[in-house]
RNA sequence: GGCAGGUUGCCCGAGCGGCCAAUGGGAACGGACUGUAAAUCCGUCGGCUUAUGCCUACGCAGGUUCGAAUCCUGCACCUGCCA
């Protein structure tokens, strides 16, 4: 495995080192020879999400470079907790702190090769960590964290006003010792991780030169942001999940295609592995006619292509293009209607006298109760086979089914979902 | 351990015996405009068989009252001051 000697260059252009230590003693790291590096997810969720898959992504990115990764799955710094600025978290059931580690292991697989010499390794902090007596971990790992530094960090700061527990305010020694373990069993000397993880990864470092007196290397990549600065899936239905059974390669699919115009270059030099020169084409195609949407449509199928594969990017799109299309639905065949549908969402009803659109928008999920589908009526946001529904009692008739069965419900501008009949 | 203050809907935050499902802001949702973008404007925003109705809700459990988010008691948690 050659070493690319551009990775850093690439990395700073694609905006993805937010924070590091010294840059230039990495890219001589970088050039003396294949790096040992880690990233670590901890299982707070049954699925990785949007901002790990920016860690995830990098992390192929280094091994592509001829680097070696070791990717952490955080069994026991799961079980504990990174402080969060909202406040205490709720402690997790072991029993499903260690399924999740297994789900976690199977979504970052397939995006590294565990072939050859720069082979990846899969590693739980859980190995080293629960065998460990209390006294050695305090004597060893706890005697180098100053409680007085420890209090000035960040997130810690912000807690003491709402309140922080022991077991949190510890965190940081529990990633620190993991940094520590990998360097000492494995030569690992870089770490990475989300900017929200600076200190964490720091504060590792620094036990690194405490401990061994080496000097070994951070980076932490951006925390990704809506246009306005806010979150991504902060407060609205959720996390962009990886795992398609939480949310629907549609959905994934139509996630990127609705990226903000001024987010389009931000999100296809993170997002995707295109080359500068791609990007840069396609970002000043975008600034000219935005309208074309070009840079969300390469993004969108970039990005559901790395993490679900090109067919299920295939069938977004057809599926995308059916319903979107402004096309006749009833022009559509029932094949071409259940295969954009399924996609969408599906609910089955009986033939027969069919429910009112009220108990449709309700069974499909597209409305959280009677009430709010009503109200969707009333405020004239609810369509039926793509014509609004004007009456809140209404209730679907033979002749709007169409071929195949289907009846298309839409709420809103962009969201649908298909009635089966039958 | 003592004293003082706090705990309100998705979040922040008013309310301090009836007019409270609860002011306001944000988020979210729908509409108009558009490009399945942003901004802007308008509307909605606990649930139910849509009802001058019922249920659930203002940390938890009791109580006072014709009537409580609002008063009292106990409990839990948080914050500050004092030990």
């Amino acid at each position: 495995m050659s070493i690319d000697p551009t990775l850093l260059d690439d990395l700073e252009w694609r905006g993805l080192i937010a924070h590091s230590t010294d840059l230039d003693a990495l890219r001589e790291a970088f050039a003396a020879g294949s790096v040992r590096f880690y990233v670590g997810f901890d299982p707070t969720a049954p699925s990785l999400h949007m901002g790990h898959l920016v860690q995830v992504l990098t992390a192929r990115r280094l091994q592509q470079a001829g680097h070696t990764p070791y990717a952490l799955v955080g069994g026991a710094t799961g079980m504990i907790g990174d402080p969060k600025d909202t406040g205490e978290r709720v402690m997790n059931p072991a029993e499903t702190v260690q399924e999740w580690v297994g789900r976690l292991r199977a979504q970052i697989e397939p995006f590294l090769s565990f072939d050859g010499e720069n082979a990846a390794t899969l590693v739980n902090n859980l190995d080293w960590t629960s065998g460990l007596s209390t006294i050695d971990f305090l004597r060893d790992i706890g005697k180098h964290f100053p409680v007085n530094r420890m209090l000035a960090r960040d997130t810690v700061r912000r807690r003491l006003e709402s309140g922080i527990s022991y077991t949190e305010f510890s965190y940081v020694l529990l990633q620190s010792m993991d940094f520590l373990e990998l360097h000492r069993q494995h030569g690992v000397t870089l770490q990475f991780g989300g900017s929200d993880q600076w200190g964490n990864i720091t504060a590792g470092v620094e036990l690194i030169r405490r401990t061994e007196s080496s000097r070994v290397h951070a980076i932490a990549t951006p925390l990704m942001t809506k246009a306005d600065g806010t979150k991504y899936g902060k407060t609205d239905g959720g996390a962009l999940w990886l795992d398609p059974e939480m949310l629907s390669p549609y959905a994934f699919h139509q996630f990127w295609l609705n990226a903000e115009d001024e987010k389009v270059g931000e999100l296809l030099r993170v997002f995707t592995f295109l080359p500068r020169a791609e990007i840069e084409a396609l970002e000043a195609r975008h600034a000219e006619k935005p309208f074309l949407r070009e840079g969300q449509k390469v993004l969108a199928d970039e990005v559901t292509t790395l993490v679900h594969g090109a067919d299920e990017t295939e069938q977004a799109k057809a599926a995308a293009a059916a319903l979107f299309g402004g096309g006749e639905l009833r022009a559509l065949s029932g094949g071409t209607l259940a295969a954009a549908l399924r996609e969408a969402g599906v609910v089955r009803v009986p033939s027969g006298e069919l429910p009112t659109v009220v108990d449709l928008l309700v069974e499909s999920g597209l409305a959280k109760s009677k009430g709010e589908a009503r109200r969707t009526i009333t405020e004239g946001g609810a369509y039926l086979n793509n014509e609004r529904v004007e009456d809140p009692d209404a209730r679907p008739g033979d002749d709007d089914v169409l071929a195949g069965g289907w009846l298309v419900l839409r709420r809103g501008k962009k969201k649908f979902a298909g009635v089966e009949v039958g």
